[in-house]
DNA sequence: GCCCAAATCAACCATTTGTGTGATAGCACC
DNA sequence: GGTGCTATCACACAAATGGTTGATTTGGGC
């Protein structure tokens, strides 16, 4: 299950103590070849394509750029570079930053050396290690986004409403939808009317802000 | 990082040896309360809420209803308990699919022993234990839905007119833009036109779909 | 100082949209 | 056969929105 080549890693850590308590860990790790470390991110455009690490350990909190911001610009000039992002807190809105801007992994610091070495392995071979309270926060996300369980509020559209309304959520005009459906458009606009009164709104803008809120035309 | 309280676990799982192993390793276990196996969920209903298991351990492949709709199920009438799914498979509908009805882990059947005992109490502290690999696919999914790095389009619509998009978002009309932001309503259009320009739409209601669809009042 | 973009306001007009009030026809259900 | 719901159309008026043109101020950049 090892690669053949040893995994380049490359850290960005401002924390001095830390920043060399690290660097002598994955010095010491032989399956790891150590590339280097950073106390921030100024020069990763330079430096990442220089060193090519498969593996970037990032700090968070660091002065000039953060690690969030830098994860986005070093997946942009390096795709393959897996990058852990390795800090002390667990934020809900820095851990889905991190992750959206290509992240592979959310490790706290308090994790035990030897679970940070494997995490590395793990993440080069196509793992995403992350701890498990992390994880918990990735997943509430998942099942809060598409509410399968929380049925969608019902506010009992006729067929020929839904299809108005979706008309609508395509930013048509009442015009093109009185062509579209072959009606005139006083007709649209006795549905239009119906579908404000149900879903207690006033305007095309905020029908089609709460079709798209509650999902209706999916 | 104990709770006084044994961990009550359910066990559903439809093959005959794997049911009968893990029943060995869960009773043996000190810090679990074993509540019982069972080779199907067809009386689910009935045996969760007499049985109160603060974690089921959940199949997927099983004659019947499936782990997946169980989980569900299951959430439904007691949304406190914690499902852990253990499958033989990684497949990536399927881990969704889980996750969604309420799953807070996946984990492989091949994973030793002794990691199973740990994600159970894992679980039940608020973690959502993994395997790295599912782990990846979560991650995964969650970095290709939004791409926010990559084809986020630039209309470079000044910072005021950017105010005046997000309150458009909000379904605002022209008047209550106006005195949200204490100016005129003349002074309203004249951003909203630019904003029309730039965006190359032509109404309220494109200006807010593009602004959704393109994520531009993140 | 000059230029330019952004932000502000204004007046005018056309079009779109929202509301009030009805009317007609078909269809299902009891 | 009546009742209720849906879909259709109509007319009229009011309010909101969109397009045109133009003006003033302000602040930054050269």
């Amino acid at each position: 299950m090892q690669t053949e080549e040893k995994i380049r890693v490359l850290l960005y850590e401002d924390n001095r103590d830390l920043r060399e308590g690290m660097t002598f860990l994955l010095r010491a790790t032989p399956d790891l070849e150590f590339l280097g470390a950073f106390p921030d991110t100024g020069n990763l455009e330079m430096q990442v394509p220089g060193l090519k690490p498969d593996v970037v350990l990032m700090d968070i909190d660091m002065p000039g750029r953060n690690g969030i911001d830098a994860t986005a610009v070093l997946k942009a000039i390096s795709p393959k570079t897996q990058v852990l992002i390795l800090t002390v807190f667990e934020e809900e809105e820095k851990i889905f930053k991190a992750i959206r801007n290509g992240a592979t992994g959310y490790l706290l610091k308090r994790t035990p050396p030897t679970e940070i070495i494997s995490a590395i392995q793990d993440a080069h071979q196509g793992g995403s290690p992350m701890t498990s309270s992390v994880a918990r926060k990735v997943l509430s996300h998942f099942q809060q986004t598409p509410p399968a369980n929380v049925p969608k509020p019902d506010y009992d559209l006729s067929p020929r409403e839904m299809e108005i309304l979706k008309s609508l959520v395509k930013g048509y005009s009442y015009k093109l939808i009185a062509n579209e459906h072959f009606i005139s458009m006083d007709t649209v606009r006795s549905h239009i009317r119906h579908i404000y009164e149900k879903l207690q709104v006033g305007s095309k803008t905020e029908a089609v802000l709460k079709a798209l809120k509650d999902r209706l035309t999916e």
